[in-house]
DNA sequence: TTGCTCCTCACGTCACGTGAGGTGGC
DNA sequence: TTGCTCCTCACGTCACGTGAGGTGGC
């Protein structure tokens, strides 16, 4: 009954193996702790804790991992895949993060154009009178990815419904941002199409009056349209309207006046529009 | 003494703010608190605060800034700046996170080679006896960025602190890692001249005696010598010591045999040695 | 009076770093 | 006995998010 053993199953203590795994001796704990790395053997009596030689491999891993700012419980579920799996799912991690980097990349190309031509007037913002409007509308919270496809979904649904119906329509939709659609914002977006005549509401959709209103507006292309360049025409609209005396009423809307499809990168596209009380008169003097 | 006021220094609550400046409220009360932007008027009796319109371009700008990842510190420094120095201000982080993103880039292309090829000896570890060597050091706690100045000027600093002195040196430089050298760990790290004769030990560098040892290394090219791909070799001649039954005694290091300067890309360039005892005998069987 | 907006704590998040205070083995 | 290593809390970091519990103005 004699046991012995050879170099491999060797036990090595943390601080052994933190040195070893190029790992700290409070993550090693950490990952102990979460179950990411549990050490061979504790010691019931003095809580030490024990690893093998064969832990290492998984050890240095999640090393590398971490260095890819890859969260834990990604890793975590990283770590149960075969390799060939462990390749596409860490491809896949990093092209979100190429993903990210590059609209970053965007910003900061914005940021020094914007910075260097300050005081540039680079956005033409007037006002227009809407009348009341009798809409059919979807709704929907969505977060910045899947904005781009309930958009492109709803502007194709919404004429669709009221092909065969008494309802008619010469207009084109335009989209309400009830709230913040962002990574972690996720609106609600609303998609309007203005049509006279009456009918029932097609399921999932729903008809209401969208009143009558004076709006601030500005006509933007394709390629103005993308983030974060998209950003300055909002900001350019919201200035007017202070610099003019009005107050922002509601929520800002886009109106997509041609398809996406037929447009050229610097051709008008769509306009930024943000409701607005008139003008204000009588703007007073600060004595 | 009648007060009135017109369209622009209008005050507004930290809702409409927060909306027309796209930050949380959340936000806006940490950045009065840090005095990075703060109300341009607080109410005395309910703490209520009051912005003006003219602070949106600023919230603006952090803002952005922010969605950079630009920590709120970094982002004070660029708010106290004009605008050409802010770009360049900007740009600099920039060049810092493409800088990052390319490491990680390396490691996502290192990590798919290993997990592919896992099993593939790519490196031949072998073992040798180093005699005792008087050496002539120099130690300096170093980072991961001023690593490679540091190794460059110690290795022509030292063989030129022997020259017109009675010490003769026909060996190479070698650096003893003592401690990880990384981002947020400074090592130390210690440059290593063998020499022979006996001298005084220069202003700023040390002599002692480097036991004789045996040791496990690896011969890697330029190519290889480059993080991530280092590790792997780091990692190959630890794992060679643990199947060997050896044990891993004292810290890793470089023997640098070639100058850099005088080597291609895919030529040998330096060894990868960690000491460690003699391979164990009667290593057992396991009952 | 009811909503809505504002306020100030206080705690949670994420992946650790950094002590404090104490034990265990050579 | 002295060092060294290990242990478990507990608190700090960073930039907020998310309530709880309460007040103020229309």
């Amino acid at each position: 009954m004699s046991q012995t053993t050879t170099g491999t199953d060797q036990l090595m203590t943390i601080g052994a193996f933190a040195r070893r795994s190029r790992l700290s001796l409070k993550a090693l704990r950490l990952y102990d702790e979460l179950e990411l790395l549990r050490p061979a053997t504790v010691d019931e009596w003095t809580s030490y804790r024990y690893y093998r030689e064969d832990q290492l491999e998984r050890a240095r891993l999640i090393g590398l991992l971490r260095r890819l700012d890859m969260p834990l419980e990604r890793i975590a579920q990283v770590l149960e895949l075969g390799a060939p799996e462990q390749v596409d799912e860490i491809g896949r991690f990093w092209r979100e993060v190429e993903g990210s980097v590059a609209v970053k990349r965007r910003l900061v190309a914005y940021l020094e154009r914007y910075l260097e031509g300050r005081g540039d007037t680079m956005y033409e913002v007037r006002t227009r009178q809407v009348p009341e409007q009798q809409v059919l509308t979807v709704s929907r919270n969505v977060r910045q990815p899947e904005l781009q496809p309930f958009l492109m979904e709803a502007m194709s649904d919404l004429p669709r419904a009221l092909e065969g119906t008494r309802a008619k329509t010469d207009s084109h939709c335009f989209a309400i941002y009830h709230g913040v659609v962002s990574a972690d914002s996720d609106g609600p977006v609303e998609v309007c199409l203005p049509f006279e005549g009456q009918i029932e509401a097609p399921a999932g959709t729903r008809i209401r009056i969208e009143p009558a209103h004076n709006e601030a507006f500005t006509t933007i292309t394709l390629a103005q349209c993308v983030f974060p360049g998209i950003l300055e025409a909002y900001d350019a609209v919201s200035s007017f309207i202070d610099r003019q005396g009005m107050e922002p009423i509601g929520s800002p809307r886009e109106v997509y006046f041609v398809e996406h499809e037929k447009v050229a990168e610097n051709d008008p596209f769509c306009d930024i529009a943000w409701p607005a009380s008139p003008a204000r008169k009588g703007a007073a003097v600060t004595v």
